[in-house]
Order: structure tokens, then sequence, then C-alpha cells
RNA sequence: CGCGGGGUGGAGCAGUCUGGAAGCUCGUCGGGCUCAUAACCCGAAGGUCACAGGUUCAAAUCCUGUCCCCGCAA
């Protein structure tokens, strides 16, 4: 099928392949603006782009794609089916019924839970035993569109947001070029989604990642996985920030106040929360490297029975 | 030129302001103690102090330039 390719970051590229290797004809990849990124200030790359242009494939980046002239640009090529993986912009109706097929969706997660922007971290954080990937074709709403096919990823006891956004991209990539066969060979089922078990979440930010030292350890530790590699789970030690990369839960023990760290010894570094203790095992203090607990502790004193987040 | 922290034996750090013998907590190796140990005691190896210039009798430390790592912001 002739194809346009319509994504942005690392979760979309795998997918990108996928199609390209199955065969089909990508005339074009539509991506975010590159933008200026890293600590300098140098214009970076998303990463389709990047991938795009390895591929030898033409890479078109509107800054809005609902504009009369992208529209226009993309239909001169009179695509059969437009896949979407994590754009990060709202198609208009006018592109919806541009290819013959419509556009198809790629989405990190089992729909109709988890409608927006990150279903993958969502999920991790949550707990979710189960979680998956679903295609489908887009209609004008958020996530609203018809199921086509979906695929269960069972969640790991250490998943972190990074590992299940791996393994949602290559489900996905399967997946997709699967739906892609369907609906070339007219076997496509679309299916509605269940309006009353939708669910939706919001973008990840940054502050999110501040740990609420109040909260059970179990749901702490699951915030630090989830936003494992970003934004990541933080705290602040002796006014600096203190980014929490893994830890473990510990039972019991709930003499102190939460914040309060139970003990620092020599390899451990244990933190009261509301219900439980949590055992940091990997972290990183502003300006420094991210290191296992033990080898921080080698440098930096950390004493019992001083507080962590304390607005001083 | 967005703001800031940092590069010191294998690891994590102190020392830099106020130039003048390379230090701490660990790890490694050897020995001892012990029923035993990740515990304790004794000893040893291991570093061009990121790189290049400069100042000085003398530079990890002061000056100039370069490279690399990291936090914030985007």
């Amino acid at each position: 099928m002739k194809v346009i390719f319509m994504g942005t970051p690392d979760f979309a590229v795998g997918i990108l392949e996928e199609i390209i290797s199955a065969g089909h004809e990508v005339q074009l990849a539509v991506t975010q603006p590159d933008k200026p990124k890293g600590r300098g200030k140098a214009l970076q790359f998303p990463a389709v782009k990047e991938a795009a242009l390895a591929h030898g494939i033409e890479v078109y980046q509107p800054k809005r794609v609902r504009e009369a002239e992208c529209i226009e640009y993309l239909s001169a090529y009179r695509p059969d089916i437009v896949i979407v993986a994590a754009f990060g912009q709202i198609l208009p109706k006018e592109i919806l019924d541009l290819p013959r097929y419509g556009c198809v969706n790629v989405h990190a997660s089992l729909l109709p839970k988890y409608r927006g922007a990150a279903p993958i971290q969502w999920a991790v954080i949550n707990g979710d035993k189960i979680s998956g990937v679903t295609t489908m074709r887009m209609d004008v709403g958020l996530d609203t569109g018809d199921i086509i096919d979906t695929a269960e990823v069972v969640l790991r006891e250490d998943e972190t947001g990074g590992s299940l956004f791996e393994r949602l991209s290559e489900a996905g990539a399967k997946l997709c070029v699967e739906t892609m066969r369907k609906i070339e060979t007219g076997n496509a089922v679309y299916t509605r989604q269940d309006e009353a078990l939708a669910t939706h979440v919001g973008m990840i930010h940054k502050k999110m990642g501040k740990i609420n030292w109040n909260r059970k350890a179990v749901e702490i530790e699951r915030l630090v996985r989830g936003l494992n590699p970003w934004p990541s789970a933080y705290t602040v030690l002796d006014g600096k920030t203190l980014k929490i990369w893994r830890a473990s839960v510990l039972e019991g023990g709930d003499n102190e106040k939460a914040g309060c760290v139970v003990k620092a010894g020599k390899t451990e570094f244990w933190v009261q929360t509301g219900e439980g203790i949590l055992s940091l095992e990997e972290i990183q203090l502003e300006g420094k490297k991210r290191m296992p607990t033990a080898d921080f502790l080698r440098g930096y004193a950390v004493s019992a029975g001083c507080y962590l987040d304390e607005n001083d």
C-alpha cells in the first residue's frame, strides 16, 4: 500500500520500520518540527525524522497539520492509508477522510482504557497487570475510533515506563502490519469502543515526579518505575534535587513521620512513607551521575533521622 | 553564546577560597582472629590530580584555552 506515516518520538520508529520491511511504500513521513533541545541550544531532529532520512523517505514537518496548505500537500500523495503513531497533533477531518482506508492509529493501551497522551507511564504508575496496544480507525475524537486489533502485554514486576515503552512499541509494530494486511485483504473488523469503560490520561509533567512521602510505599515505588527514564521521580535532600531511579518496598515499621530517613547505613537508605518503608536502590543527586545507593553513601553523608523534601 | 554543578588510585568523595609532601569511606590482594562471616585486626598494591599552555623557587590548588559528564530551563 501507499502509506503516509505520521509519528514523532522513538515509540513510532519501530512501527515505521516494520511497515517498510513489510514491503509497503512509505511515501512520506510526517513529524513534528525540529526543536531546540539539550543543554546547549542545538536543534534536534525528532526520532522519526532520523529514521525516515536513513531510509531515504521524504520528511514533512508542518507546524499545524490542520492548516489548508498542509492538507493540500498531503492530498497530493493520494495515499491508500495513513498510519499515525504518537504523532502529537490532532488530525482534522479533511485528513481523516483523505486516504481510501482512512487513518489508522497505533495506541499504546488497550482502548478504551487510557485514551490520551501518556498511556504507557500510567499503566505502570497505576500498577496494572496487563497493558497492550490497539490499532483503530481514527475519527474526530481523541482516541475514540473503532478498534481493529489489540495485542496484550503482561507487565513485569520491575517494568519501567521505558521498558514498557519498548515492548509496546515492538508489539505495536507487529500489530500495525497485521492490521494493514487485514485492511488490504478486506478482512478488517471494526468494533465500536465501549464508552462506559473509557478512561482518559493526561500528559506527564515533570512535577508529577515529586514524591509525596505520605503516600504508600508501593505507590511511590510504582511512580518511580513509571516515570523512569522520564521525567523521573524525585525528592529533595539538603536542598538539592535527588532523583530516585530504583527503589523497593519494605513492609512494616511505620514508626516515623513520612519522609524521615529511617536508616542510612553503608548500603541501606530507607525512607518512611505513609505506609511501609521505601528502600532507595539507585539514586542521583543534582549535578551528579546516577549511581547505586551504596556508591552514593560512600561519598555523601546522610544521617538517619533527617527528613527528605524539607522546604527550608 | 540560556542558568548551574562536576571531572583527584577500581567505586563514591574531601582537599582548590588562604599554592609548599596524595587524603577519607569502600573495593582489590596478602596475612591474622573466629565454629563462621558481608564483622573485626594487621599489611600491601594501585593516581601523568580530564587535556594543553601560562604564572611561580614550587600548581590538584592561581590565569587562559579545549574536551567530556550531569542537574535546571526549553
